[in-house]
RNA sequence: GGGCCAGUGGUCUAGCCUGGUCAUGACGUCGCUCUUACACAGCGAAAGUCGGCGGUUCGAAUCCGCCCUGGCCCA
């Protein structure tokens, strides 16, 4: 007696809004529990990146990226381990200061310290509730009950651990050096904070008096307010035009002071006259002469960006000021000889956008120069997805030139915990295992260790943000909170993240880790690109060109945006985010799911004794598909196994193996046994295939599985085994060759598809000839 | 100035490492078709100097050199 086929699934596509009932069901089967080494099953840690709260909407190739990030962490369960998926904010830094002071028109410096921070928590709560929220919504099978954020007392707690650390390692030290320092933002900024931008500004051309004699040296500068802070001019060894005056001094205009003419291969004899003054500190060039040459610097600009009193009658005035004012006393005076404006690359601050200056300032350093070599090292045995994107690690390396600077003169972020003596100025770092607020808290110090002095003074400087985000694969296998958990789980498996911040998180991360564990933090590396806008231009918020995901995800689920995600763009490579292709992707899914419907009509028999050529063929397809999207997989490469999966549904099992077995799984013709091959044939690649696409479309997959093959989820579940059919290529490409002969024989005589045509079946394909009879209607 | 990446039908993309089938697929366009899963479909068609120039080779989208354009990063 034959079971009569029921349909289980209703509707001819696939309904988005099912998604959200079965992200429920997952929330109470609380399938994705981590504990270290359950079921013997090896473990799989990813270190990912907690999101930082700076706005509405989110950028959504962010979250393109968190979504590529689920895919890794389901198909490493998949592939039988036991995986540690954390769920992180991180909410320490500048953007949520600058934002809070937008908001309630207030100054950082000008706030109670506590009221301030209040504020930036409450900004900071807003959008983490937002974020978290379409995090779910996009199916992220990550902890979200045990979620960290990087302002916690727990993690400052470690961060400062971290830094006490290295300070008894003896790996931090305090110089005054010159400084990258903006005077918006009243802050030290790190190399990575910088940005460069052809900005207007002019081209300052004046005399300088040579000593003893009545000869002219013509100098051009963009900076003539620092005239007072120049220490030297220096030519090109090889320029003719000033030969005769190298060795010599000349007069600094308006200052009087008198400095030397060098000789320096540096000097750009196209730019300007060829002479260049050398001023603390103007740009780059100088501070590194001024260390060359071990010249003496004089401070011409405070942090506030005033001029010092070095400058005159100028001090007191911004640089902006005084450089207007100074030019025009240049040219009054008549020791300008021209003024033009020119378009110059302007190093700005990331955050707002104001020209950097050089500033000497009493900073924390953490050393790195001395570990360059071993980092490169790590570097190289470490494993990058894609590889090339090594290459941006490996060049910022060797670009280095100085130590880290980890201070910063800010309030939102992690105290540095240090206090000092208040007579005789001692730093005393505590003992770790508390968060310490030092510009709040009372010191734990009774007596100073070098003047028994009993009165000390709490640091109020904060890190750099980097200083906590590097430990994030410290912190989530609980560093010096738990031991044998530490110890099963660190180096995590794999870093995931974007490849704008390789040079600060993924090579601090490496730096920390390295200085504290002597280990890289992690084995792979998976470096995702950047999402663009539909014109290939960096998706910017100051730009303007944003696209709100959140839409996107209402209209085509979250499966068609993960699905899209996964399929647009090469590992590594940069995606450009549009409507129309999200919307291509969810026909992938209407397909999916009228396959699946299709299928879900007849029952599943068990394997029949033999298969027929046809069934051998498509499962030798789907054995090499298992292949490729395994490798694709391993290689933590969502594009290979997505692109494969849909080449095959669409154009190999839809468009071939189903119509030739239409007839057989009917019942239609053939003997019993026939039909029961082409049933459990069909079944067994719906399954595999819904396995196959499980970690990229979580939702449809386990709507499916469930109603088709029992109530359990999908998600439990290891990928397939390739079986050990084989078909030739050559075949395979025959028999799909000769359906669309016919296809194109009957268009072009005018028949129906239904209508029977006389055509023979070649030799090679006399194994498939009943099938495609009953297919074509062959007569 | 340097580095990395990219440049393939109207749009996007595979192939390039490991040279050799009429260059893959998707979106879009046009035509036909309700064919016991799917019209969010099926079938078919039009559409390409594989950025440019030169070289290696019997043969180059693929290897080499130079150049141009765009993106990202650095100095």
């Amino acid at each position: 007696m034959e079971a009569q086929p029921v349909p289980k699934l209703e509707g001819t596509n696939w309904n988005p809004g099912l998604e959200e009932e079965l992200r429920k069901l997952w929330e109470t089967e609380n399938n994705y529990r981590f504990e270290p080494n359950k079921d013997k099953k090896p473990n799989f840690v990813l270190d990912t990146p907690p999101p930082y709260p700076s706005g509405k909407p989110w950028h959504p190739g962010a979250l393109t990226q968190y979504s590529q990030i689920d895919m890794v962490a389901r198909s490493a369960r998949m592939r039988g381990y036991n995986v540690l998926y954390p769920v992180g904010i991180d909410r320490n830094g500048l953007p949520v200061e600058i934002a809070t002071e937008r908001k309630y028109r207030i100054q950082l410096r000008k706030t109670p310290r506590d009221e301030f921070i209040t504020l930036c928590k409450h900004a900071l709560d807003d959008i983490e509730a937002y974020m978290l929220e379409l995090l779910k919504k996009l199916g992220i099978s990550g902890d979200f009950e045990n979620k960290y954020r990087t302002d916690s007392e727990e993690y400052r707690k470690l961060t400062q651990w971290s830094f006490i650390e290295l300070w008894e390692k003896k790996l931090i030290y305090i110089a005054n050096r010159p400084n990258v320092y903006c005077t918006d933002c009243g802050t030290a900024l790190a190399d990575a904070e910088i940005e460069y931008e052809e900005r207007p500004t002019y081209l300052v051309t004046n005399r300088f008096k040579v000593k003893a004699s009545d000869e002219e040296l013509l100098v051009a500068t963009t900076r003539p307010e620092l005239l007072e802070a120049c220490q030297l001019v220096i030519v090109h060894p090889e320029d003719e035009r000033y030969k005769d005056l190298v060795g010599r001094k000349v007069i600094v205009p308006l200052f009087g002071n008198e400095v030397p003419v060098a000789a320096h291969p540096s000097a750009d004899m196209s730019f300007g006259t060829g002479a260049v003054m050398i001023c603390s500190y103007g740009d780059y060039h100088d501070v590194q002469l001024f260390r060359e040459l071990r010249l003496r610097e004089i401070v011409a600009i405070d942090s506030d960006g005033k001029m010092t009193a070095a400058a005159g009658k100028y001090a007191g005035m911004t640089v902006k000021d005084a450089r207007s004012q100074i030019i025009q006393e240049l040219q009054e005076a008549k020791i300008a000889t021209k003024v033009e404006q020119i378009q110059h690359r302007t190093p700005l601050c990331e955050r707002s956008h104001t020209p950097i200056e050089i500033i000497p300032m009493q900073e924390y350093y953490l050393k790195q120069l001395e570990f360059l070599p071993k980092l490169r090292k790590l570097a190289k045995a470490m494993e990058f997805h894609p590889d090339m994107h090594r290459q941006i690690l490996s060049n910022w390396i060797d670009s280095l030139t100085t130590d880290y600077p980890i201070s910063r003169n800010r309030y939102y972020a992690t105290e540095i915990p240090i206090w000092y003596c208040s007579k005789c100025n001692e730093p005393h770092v505590p003992k770790p295992g508390r968060y310490y607020r030092p510009w709040k808290d009372e010191s734990p110090f009774k007596k100073c260790v070098k003047c028994g002095n009993q009165k000390f003074i709490g640091e109020t400087k904060t890190f750099d943000t980097w200083m906590d985000s590097s430990i994030s694969a410290l912190f989530v296998t609980k560093w010096n909170r738990d031991q044998a958990f530490h110890q099963a789980t660190y180096p995590a498996s794999i870093r995931t993240q974007g490849k704008d911040i390789i040079r600060t998180w993924l090579y601090y991360s490496m730096l920390k880790c390295y200085l504290l564990t002597e280990k890289a933090p992690f084995e792979h590396a998976w470096i995702g690109g950047l999402g663009q806008d539909a014109s290939g231009r960096a998706m910017r918020k100051s730009l303007g060109n944003f696209m709100d995901p959140e839409p996107l995800l209402q209209k085509y689920g979250a499966d068609a945006f993960r699905f899209w995600g996964a399929s647009e763009a090469n590992l590594g490579y940069d995606f450009r985010l549009s409507e129309d292709r999200v919307a291509g992707a969810g026909k992938f899914l209407t397909k999916l799911w009228n396959t699946a419907r299709f299928i879900g009509n007849f029952p599943e028999p068990k394997r029949p004794e033999t298969l027929t050529q046809t069934d051998e063929w498509i499962l030798a397809e789907l054995a090499s598909l298992i292949k490729e999207c395994k490798e694709g997989y391993e290689d933590f490469n969502l594009f290979v196994p997505s692109t494969k999966i849909r080449e095959f549904l669409w154009n190999v099992f839809a468009a071939h193996y189903i119509e030739m077995v239409k007839g057989r799984a009917y019942g239609d013709v053939g003997r019993g046994e026939d039909r029961d091959a082409a049933r459990y044939t069909l079944h067994l690649i719906m399954k595999s295939m819904l396995l196959l696409l499980a970690p990229i479309t979580p939702h449809i997959t386990d709507h499916i599985w469930r109603r088709l093959y029992g109530s359990k989820t999908i998600h439990l579940e290891s990928f397939p085994e390739a079986g050990q059919h084989k078909v030739a290529k050559a075949e395979s490409q025959e028999l799909m060759e000769f359906n669309i002969e016919v296809w194109k024989t009957k268009r072009e005589k005018g028949l129906a598809l239904k209508d029977s045509i006389k055509i023979e079946v070649p030799k090679k394909l006399k194994g498939y000839s009943a099938d495609l009879t009953r297919m074509h209607h062959i007569s």
